[in-house]
DNA sequence: AAAGACACCTGGGAGC
DNA sequence: TGCTCCCAGGTGTCTT
């Protein structure tokens, strides 16, 4: 996925089309998603007007009088505002057809997006567990370090634990583990109280000026205009494993941390 | 309570 | 050209 930069982008580029406006139709070719698309949605979205858009965590909220839309754009979603005559490709799963001529698509082949009606039984299960957003307050030095003291796993696992904070996945915490110069597999419980401080402020750096740049575009993400994010340029360590560590020119090495790729610098993370 | 494995699914690239 | 295998932005659930 799309990481919180990458959802920000999504809901910054479909605002402007969407807010407002009165959904004519809602057009469901594959509702085989991370969980069924429920049966009743286009029948509760019909005819209601989008109030506003707006982003919890990596859902994208799409707000109705009564109640609210949640998508989620998993590992390969996306959403683009094309126009309602434009003809449904492959993976285009979902459309809300608008009233002003436009179509908010949404598309993803992987499929491990979702949307979800809220509030409901299922909603409150996804949303309950979710920890504070990394740019808010609440997410700062000393409740990082207080969250690390009670966990042996490592400090990445840690940072992309959605009940300690939200929106950090494997592109956003590899980066800024590569900057506060800490290796991915330290143990979170012997991360120093200074390094914690350090370690959210470059979080939140890493995420803001990806925000900034409109997110970053591996393969599938593209901004809801169909341009790319242009943040793949300031990747440091993210997918360089077997490079050279452009601060210090050792080769840059990669260990699997729960299923998923980590890469470091050996020489500038310890 | 926490950690780890596994699940969902398709497509792209590497290697043979 | 084609097959097989591994990998990919996430995260809920089940087992230790």
């Amino acid at each position: 996925m799309p990481e919180l930069p990458e959802v920000e982008t999504s809901k910054n580029g479909i605002a402007p089309f969407t807010e407002g406006q009165r959904v004519k139709k809602m057009i469901i070719r594959n509702g085989a998603l991370r969980w069924p698309v429920d049966d009743s949605l286009p029948e509760r979205v019909t005819d209601q007007i989008i109030t506003q858009v707006s982003r919890r965590a990596k859902y994208l909220l799409l707000h109705f009088s009564g109640g609210n839309l949640m998508i989620h754009l998993g590992m390969s979603g996306r959403l683009r505002v094309v126009n309602e005559l434009q003809p449904a490709d492959k993976h285009d799963h979902i459309d809300l057809v608008l009233a002003n001529g436009k179509c908010l698509r949404f598309t993803d082949p992987r499929r491990f997006g979702s949307w979800v009606w809220s509030p409901s039984e299922l909603a409150e299960k996804l949303l309950n567990k979710l920890g504070p957003e990394p740019l808010s307050s609440e997410f700062d030095g000393d409740y990082l370090y207080r969250q690390c003291k009670k966990r042996k796993a490592g400090i990445k696992q840690v940072i992309m634990d959605n009940q300690v904070v939200v929106g950090v996945g494997n592109i956003y915490a590899t980066e800024a583990l590569f900057l506060v110069g800490i290796r991915p597999t330290r143990a979170a419980n012997r991360l120093s109280k200074a390094k914690a401080h350090e370690l959210v402020s470059l979080i939140k750096d890493v995420l803001s000026k990806a925000i900034k740049q409109g997110g970053t575009t591996l393969k599938d993400f593209t901004q809801s205009d169909g341009k790319p994010g242009y943040f793949k340029q300031e990747l440091l360590v993210y997918g360089r494993q077997g490079e050279e560590c452009l601060i210090c020119g050792q080769t840059i090495k990669s260990v699997r941390q729960g299923q998923r790729a980590s890469a470091f610098c050996p020489k500038c993370q310890q």
